[in-house]
RNA sequence: GGUGCGUUGGCCGAGUGGCUAGGCAUUGGUCUGCAAAACCAAGUACAGUGGUUCGAUUCCGCUACGCACCU
């Protein structure tokens, strides 16, 4: 008996229970001043654009001076341009709520999150501005705490000023079984919507294939497929593996941000 | 019915009489200027059953299952 494993095996991830949301004392707290943002945060597929929206509607009507919400994207994808399909924007769930922080960037160029934290704040006030109330809405863990968790970036970088202080965090819970159906259900759909036309379209247009590729997903296994280099069938089945895979990721960081003291209230989509 | 070959972890796939490849998937985690990135960690398998042996996943027998061929 030499070689023993010191580190206990994880025991699996409980679920957390479901919240029921109190959507007026979100209101009550934001009129107090004791919340400044509400954020919807939640693995691919999860249905946050449908929640938020659902909630914006919800808060607007118990609004008493006709303020309206008003929803700012985290999501690390969907700054690009004409980059909708593969990355999911949904824009049609969005109707009549404005919406920000989607379609500011062209596509093939790199962005990162100090842009995103500058875009953010610059967006964050300008809705604030208008006394309309912020609902920040996204994926990417590291975009949701950059806009609300007082990053500061090294190298001579000043932090963006009028970030949001008092967020309250809101999460779509998933059981890891009904995630996967829905990532396999919406990607089969985004396909049959045309998404390798929108990839190849880009192509096209002049984006490199190397850009392409790096935007990682559905950007790299349909350009891979689309430039001949796999089958159809292959690029959609390690398509699939790579958004569960990445749909894990997310809900470690998210996990991450609940041990580091981060409240989220998780409720059940739909 | 007969003969031969095969049976390795969720899947693929090496290999050995003792030190128990590897890949994929899965699960847990790290995370402050490309984050849909990059990276770390975990699981101890050899069809079943007798035997040979100090010790068998590895050798022998039988059983089961699969494939091929024969009558």
């Amino acid at each position: 008996m030499t070689k023993k494993s010191f580190i206990p095996i994880p025991p699996p991830a409980e679920l957390p229970d479901p919240e029921t949301i109190d959507v007026a004392g979100i209101v009550a707290a934001y009129l107090a001043g004791r919340i400044d943002i509400i954020c919807v945060v939640g693995p691919t597929a999860s249905g946050k654009t449908r929640y938020a929206v659902a909630l914006a509607r919800e808060i607007d009507a118990l609004m008493p001076d006709g303020r309206r919400c008003e929803i700012l994207s985290a999501d690390s994808r969907q700054v690009y341009r004409d980059m909708t399909i593969g990355t999911g924007k949904d824009l049609c769930e969005y109707e009549d709520i404005p919406y920000h922080l989607i379609d500011i960037v062209e596509p093939g160029v790199v962005y990162n999150i100090w842009e995103y934290q500058r875009d953010f704040a610059a967006a964050y006030r300008d809705v604030r501005s208008r006394g309309a109330v912020p609902i920040l809405c996204g994926g990417s863990g590291l975009y949701v705490e950059t806009a609300t968790c007082a990053y500061e970036f090294g190298k001579g970088a000043p932090r963006a000023e009028g970030l949001p202080e008092k967020p309250y965090y809101i999460g779509t819970l998933v059981s890891r079984e009904e995630r996967r159906a829905r990532i396999d259900r919406r990607l089969d759909e985004r396909l049959e919507e045309g998404m390798v036309d929108e990839i190849r379209a880009l192509l096209e247009r002049g984006v490199s294939a190397d850009s392409l590729i790096h935007y990682d997903l559905e950007y790299k296994f349909v350009t891979q497929y689309v430039l001949g280099e796999i089958s159809y069938d292959y690029m959609k089945e390690r398509l699939r593996i790579a958004i569960h895979q990445f749909a894990k990721r997310q809900m470690t960081w998210f996990r991450g941000m609940e041990r580091s003291g981060i409240t989220i209230h998780w409720t059940l989509p739909d």
